[in-house]
DNA sequence: TGCTTGTCTTGACATACATCAAGCATCCAA
DNA sequence: TTGGATGCTTGATGTATGTCAAGACAAGCA
């Protein structure tokens, strides 16, 4: 057991820590954002409980009132279509923010699902809109996260149209090691909080190819592959296999 | 020759005809919105002259300070990857806003080309956040706007992902009927503004495999092809072929 | 301990779409 | 009128990935 506080947070789930304390509020808030305004921000913030996974935080059609930041554990969303197919649209870590779907209708667009025991700060979007109006630089901040999220999407068109399955693959190890570089860790030993399955769907492939694709890395040299815990060895390569080539 | 406003200022271009007058105001403004807010409004935006086909409105890495809406003709977005491989992300027609890519970075994320003569409102983005906090109505627009556009990425990440050719085709027909008709035009005759090639890209299929699809869905009656006017016999079945089946 | 269940891997085979190639129509310039 | 782009269609063939099937491995439970 270790001391860093998102741990803590994580384990208990009960520690009501705030804004200014967490060691993520560089990846959720405006970098340059005063001290009393961080605070009026906090204290719109309602702290969830554990969630377990499997467990949903909210389903396609349900009434949109709030944001939500990861704090621990991870979380994916996925549409599902008329006949039941399912689309994983996105994997989200702690410090990142999801629930941009629905504003526009005040119907959330997707299901949210924990993919292991996950804590979320809910943040009431009415509260963040009239806020807005008082802290421009808090509108910029939820401007710049939706812009994000949009080129994070076009990426994601082109991965999907474009590269094979290897380059696919590639991406999302590369996607996912910088991620956890920005919460300073390791950017080369990752633990895949997400199933085979998942990343097959996420990427359009099967759990089949998805596993021979990791078997193919590893034979090459690039990962080393033992389940869920996937070691990168040559970020160099992994990067030159991301190229569009299908 | 028609009367229609939406073909003199796309032929003439030059005609500053204002926000209040348009008749795409329901499309790219919020429908409640004071008069006396729509001038102002009115007021920060340029109108440009004429693009003609071909010509870039803006390029990945131009600095960010507009966004667009399209006025008349139609417009398409793509990224280029550092080998040159194209993605189109979308096109836009009259009524529609582009360029919510680059807020995050101050960079824009993609390239903007005009597929036919248009025209665009161009909409300085800093004027719209300050105004944004006087009239919220706008700040939550323009939040909503950014909203449908990651619902809709969304949604072609599933047809990406998961649907064969003649589903991707038949998604982009039924979008683009709907996107027709929404400007009460026929959602049954369409000229397509974009090139198979520009299809094909969007899709994620070469230009063969659209070419082959069209000519299979006139073979069983859906639709009529000529070229790049398309009439949609079968709405229904043409709907019923855009589930997902690999 | 054995049984069940779920997750992942690997192999054999099938297929949708890519690739390669040819031909047609339209347009424009010489 | 000719020649050469450009855009689109159609046919023949190849291949990456899907599908089907079997088995390994670990976790949980009786």
């Amino acid at each position: 057991m270790t001391t860093d506080p998102y741990n803590i947070a994580c384990t208990h789930g009960f520690i009501q820590s705030s804004c200014s304390d967490c060691n993520l509020k560089g990846l959720c808030l405006p970098i340059a954002m005063d001290i009393k305004d961080i605070d009026k921000v906090d204290n719109i913030i309602k702290r969830s409980r554990p969630i377990q996974a499997g467990e949903h935080i909210y389903r396609t059609g349900d009434g949109f009132t709030s944001i939500f930041a990861v704090r621990s554990g991870s979380i994916k969303t996925y549409l599902l279509d008329d006949d039941g197919v399912e689309q994983v649209t996105g994997f989200y870590l702690p410090g990142e923010i999801l629930g941009f779907d629905g504003i526009g209708t005040e119907k959330h667009g997707c299901n949210v699902m924990a993919m292991e025991t996950s804590t979320v700060c809910e943040i009431p979007f009415e509260r963040i809109e009239e806020l807005s109006l008082q802290i421009p630089v808090l509108q910029r901040h939820f401007f710049q996260l939706m812009s994000q999220q949009i080129e994070a999407d076009h990426q994601m068109m082109l991965t999907l149209s474009k590269k094979n399955a290897e380059g696919r693959v590639a991406t999302l190890l590369l996607s996912l090691s910088r991620r956890f570089g920005r919460r300073n860790l390791s950017p080369n030993s990752l633990r895949l909080p997400m199933s085979r399955m998942d990343i097959g769907n996420f990427l359009g492939l099967t759990i089949e190819t998805v596993s021979r694709t990791f078997s193919r890395l590893q034979k090459e040299g690039l990962i080393k592959v033992d389940g869920r815990e996937i070691h990168i060895n040559d970020h160099k390569q992994l990067q030159s296999i991301c190229h569009a080539s299908k």
